[in-house]
DNA sequence: GCGAATGAAAG
DNA sequence: CTTTCATTCGC
């Protein structure tokens, strides 16, 4: 590997130097950094850079390090990622749900039936991806100015060697000069006015601004549990207004350009951080500590470190804070802003305490081994017992079901992890709310593994590792100093949200633990590395969570868009739980979004945690950076499958990859250069972290929605593609049968149906609705505009029809696909009655589809005599099947989707 | 590595 | 118009 990777970067940097064309583009930072961190430890070796193949490669290529400013910029660029169009924004963010849904389906399977959902999408929630996917374009191009999208030229031109090019980014961004100048474009932020994610919405606000709130007011608020989300808030009137990040994003910007805040603050976010990283790197290296030290997270990074150390006390103390109340919360509180103001003054803190924490991480790494960690955790445990002996042999006994355990005994085990966590840089406060808890190692590993090999394969060049792994050095020496900090604040994360949890959904722990999947699935995780007895005990309490997380990415989705008042816009219907059911509940009076939890969670923890753990913690996210991007892609993906979720975690996010671009730069010495990097890291981790939480805000719909949808969807797409197939093809009819089945169904619930599967799976709570479009989706089809691409669609679509189902859901179709086909449907009436029509009697659907031919013309013609035969087939099938009911595969999940028989079939 | 999808961008 | 490439991950 090194040894090509070295040749390449040869090539690269002769390239390079010439031109820089083609460095390639590593892109993802996140997976180096998080390969960084795992190695972090080692990590710091690497600084040095004398030896390791990975240095050699990193400064072969990208070398920014020590060459150079120029390089940084470029090797920034090679990092970024051409940004996600919209509908690569929808698959990042459904696919999951889709792979719920339809476990066996591979990606390929997952991606048609994205395509399906995309089809059916609503122009109105489409134009929110299509936004957030211009804005995340427009925020990408800031800060990479010079990025190419396709430097389709370039690979004859730049490689001469690389064979490996080809493919990822033969695009060059095109000089650095560009990126000299980031920072003025800052203005440009107009254009992407539209980002949700500009809203401040406090409800709305991602992972970062709960921490930042937590940070600061946790100390105030004794117990968010019990309080409302944010009652607390009050203590930054700004913060409220504003999203921290944001204000974050303002500090940074004044600390290096003055004039900025105000624009940026209506610009959004993403720009701003974008500025900023652009800023960052034009400036050096010493802005950043400056910055440190003048915004508040700053301030708070350094009550982290002193809070460090008191960690151990501060588990004690935030018991008797819990009994005590907001009084010691208070004292404490008085100190920390002393604390803070001292820091204030002192801008070279930050260092210090980096160096400080590095003592301190260290400690906290050794517990990496396996013993150290399981004595750490025993150790917690004892505390633990000590107050609640009952409730932690619970915890020791039942590791399934957390739910059980009251509140108190949840937080104190929260608390305990915290402290002890520190191992564990992965988990991941997820804005939602959901914390995912995996071996740091594994994850890493697996990450790093499959980095390596995609950046090998890739090879993008050699520059690519290059590069970041100088970022990562670079990062691991501050971020190791984090992590400490970081665990702890993942760990105060998941104390507080396991608080809610527990308290809200107790059940849907014990349900998802029973059903399998969830355990299951969080087991396998760790597949690469199996690190056992950490995993076993984090497992514990992973398992809940990671199942509670899925739930709650669904709501999230729904909720965190659109307002947390408004509708929710994604359906939740999870496929695989009944138990969303509770957490509903549990919300009521709560939006169902997110970041209304994550605050009430983050409220809890900082009050359970010392003030100062909070603030660290926050400090040490902010810092992190990647690490919330790395652990939120994580834990969405953790979503999916929880075991799958470990080893791609790192890939996950977006953020890291794209923003990353570091334009470190310049700054002559070393040391600047890393703190720049480190610095243009925060940027772009803040970017990321933008990104992510307007990606998160997405709404995510449910797959019932878009089952009904779908419905609708086929109709189109054969009326674009179907047309001539049918016509062509009477043996597609098998296809046509299937669009029709779809047809019959969306005929029967348009829009409403999907509730009543809701109802079926038994969740009122989620009154969710369809916020989102779906009548509009009845509309048919009529025009949909065929992009640009549409000859290539309609190729597709025509022929991958077929082949989907027979390919995608269906098993192989194997025999004819009409006879298969048919099972199919006759499988899929009786249950796809069931469900749509629980409310409406399904008995109407005969009737109910002739309704809708009226209403679409165009469709009904495409289905002509032949849909309406097939369909009164159907009903045929339907019924009978009816007497005979199918197994009850049940569920939710086949039940929402009409296509999804073939997935029965799979079943 | 390929492939399934869509879309943006570049040629 | 066509080609690239972005994301995902099983095969």
């Amino acid at each position: 590997m090194k040894g090509s990777n070295r040749n390449k970067d040869h090539s690269a940097e002769g390239e390079g130097a010439g031109k820089r064309p083609k460095r390639k583009c590593l892109q993802w930072h996140p997976l180096l950094a998080k390969k960084l961190l795992d190695f972090s430890e080692e990590e710091e070796e690497d600084e040095e850079e004398e030896d390791i193949d990975k240095v050699q490669l990193l400064e072969a290529d990208g070398l920014e390090q020590d060459v150079g400013e120029t390089e940084d910029d470029e090797s920034p660029e090679q990092r970024a990622r051409r940004p996600m169009n919209a509908f690569l924004l929808f698959c990042k963010r459904h696919r999951s749900l889709v792979r719920q849904e339809h476990p066996r389906l591979d990606n390929r399977g997952a991606t048609k039936i994205l395509a399906d959902w995309w089809a059916v999408l609503d122009p109105k929630e489409k134009q929110k991806y299509t936004d957030m996917a211009k804005e995340y374009k427009d925020a990408f191009m800031k800060a990479n100015p010079g990025y190419r999208w396709c430097p389709t030229t370039n690979k004859p031109v730049k490689s001469p060697t690389p064979t490996v090019n080809p493919r990822k980014k033969l695009w060059a961004f095109p000089s650095d000069s560009s990126r000299d100048l980031p920072t003025p474009k800052k203005a440009k932020t107009e254009e992407i006015p539209q980002l949700n994610f500009g809203m401040a919405d406090p409800t709305q606000m991602g992972g970062l601004s709960m921490l930042l709130l937590a940070g600061e007011h946790a100390l105030g608020t004794p117990e968010a549990s019990t309080g409302p989300c944010r009652p607390d808030i009050s203590e930054s009137p700004e913060l409220r207004q504003k999203s921290p990040l944001f204000q974050f994003a303002e500090i940074s910007s004044r600390t290096s350009q003055p004039d900025g805040p105000s624009k940026q603050c209506q610009a959004s976010a993403l720009f701003q951080f974008a500025e900023i990283s652009s800023s960052t790197s034009q400036l050096g290296g010493p802005e950043p500590v400056k910055r440190c030290g003048n915004s508040a997270l700053f301030q708070l990074a350094e009550m982290c470190l002193a809070s460090e150390g008191m960690k151990m006390d501060e588990t004690k103390l935030i018991k008797s804070k819990e009994s005590d109340g907001g009084r010691i919360k208070e004292m404490e509180k008085g100190k920390e802003e002393r604390d803070i103001k001292m820091e204030k003054n002192n801008e070279a803190g930050f260092q210090k305490e980096a160096e400080f924490e590095k003592p301190s991480k260290e400690n906290i790494r050794e517990p990496k081994d396996l013993k150290n960690f399981e004595e750490l955790q025993m150790d917690n445990v004892m505390a633990i017992k000590m107050e609640d002996p009952k409730e932690v042999r619970k915890e020791s006994e039942d590791d399934q079901k957390y739910s059980h355990f009251p509140d108190f005994s949840y937080s104190a085990s929260s608390k305990i992890i915290i402290s002890d966590v520190p191992s564990r840089k992965e988990h991941m406060c997820h804005p939602h709310g959901i914390m995912i808890i995996e071996d740091p190692t594994a994850l890493n590993k697996p990450e790093k593994i499959k980095k390596k090999k995609k950046k090998n394969k890739l090879d993008r060049h050699g520059n690519d590792k290059s590069t970041p792994k100088k970022t990562c050095k670079k990062r691991q020496s501050s971020e190791s100093d984090i992590e400490s900090v970081m665990y702890t604040i993942e760990a105060v994360a998941k104390g507080d949200w396991g608080v809610d949890k527990l308290g809200e959904t107790p059940r849907k722990k014990v349900r998802t633990s029973s059903s399998g999947k969830g355990g299951i699935l969080d087991v396998k995780p760790p597949k690469k590395k199996v690190k056992s007895k950490e995993k076993k005990v984090s497992k514990e309490k992973c398992s809940d969570i990671t199942k509670e997380s899925r739930p709650p990415d669904f709501l999230n989705i729904s909720a965190s868009k659109n307002a947390p008042g408004e509708v929710p816009e994604g359906m939740k219907a999870e496929p695989l739980t009944p138990t969303e059911d509770a957490l509903p509940p549990s919300l009521p009076g709560q939006t169902k979004p997110e970041d209304s939890d994550c605050h009430r969670k983050t409220e809890t923890c900082g009050s359970r945690k010392s003030e100062r753990s909070c603030k660290g913690a926050l400090y040490k996210t902010l810092v992190s950076e990647g690490m919330l991007t790395s652990l939120r892609a994580n834990v969405d993906r953790g979503k999916r499958s929880s075991g799958k979720g470990n080893s791609s975690d790192h890939e996950g996010c977006w953020s890291e990859e794209s923003w990353t671009f570091n334009q470190s730069g310049t700054s002559g010495s070393k040391k600047f250069k890393k703190k720049l990097r480190e610095d243009s890291f925060l940027g772009s981790a803040k970017l990321d972290e933008e990104f992510e939480k307007k990606f998160n805000s997405l709404p995510q719909y449910s797959p019932l929605t878009f089952d009904r949808k779908c419905v609708s969807i086929p109709r189109k797409k054969k009326k674009t593609g179907n047309m001539s197939s049918e016509s062509t093809k009477t043996s597609k009819g098998s296809g046509d049968k299937w669009s029709h089945k779809q047809f019959f169904l969306d005929s029967i619930h348009p829009t409403e149906a999907i509730f009543p599967e809701d109802k079926n799976t038994a969740e009122p709570a989620y009154k969710v609705k369809n916020a989102l479009s779906i009548p509009n989706t009845p509309e048919p089809a009529m025009q949909e505009p065929l992009v640009g691409s549409q000859k290539r669609k309609a190729r597709k679509t025509k022929i991958t029809h077929l082949v989907r189902t027979a390919d995608g859901r269906v098993s192989p179709a194997g025999g004819t696909l009409d006879d298969k086909p048919k099972e199919q449907l006759q499988r899929r009436l009786p249950k796809v009655t069931e469900a749509y029509c629980s409310d409406d009697c399904s008995h109407n659907t005969i009737e109910e589809p002739r309704s809708n031919t009226p209403e679409m013309p165009a469709v009904s013609a495409f289905f002509s005599l032949a849909a309406l035969a097939e369909v009164a087939a159907m009903e045929n099938v339907h019924r009978g099947q009816r007497s005979t009911p199918l197994t009850h595969d049940g569920q939710p999940k086949e039940m929402p989707q009409a296509p999804v028989l073939i997935s029965c079939a799979d079943q």
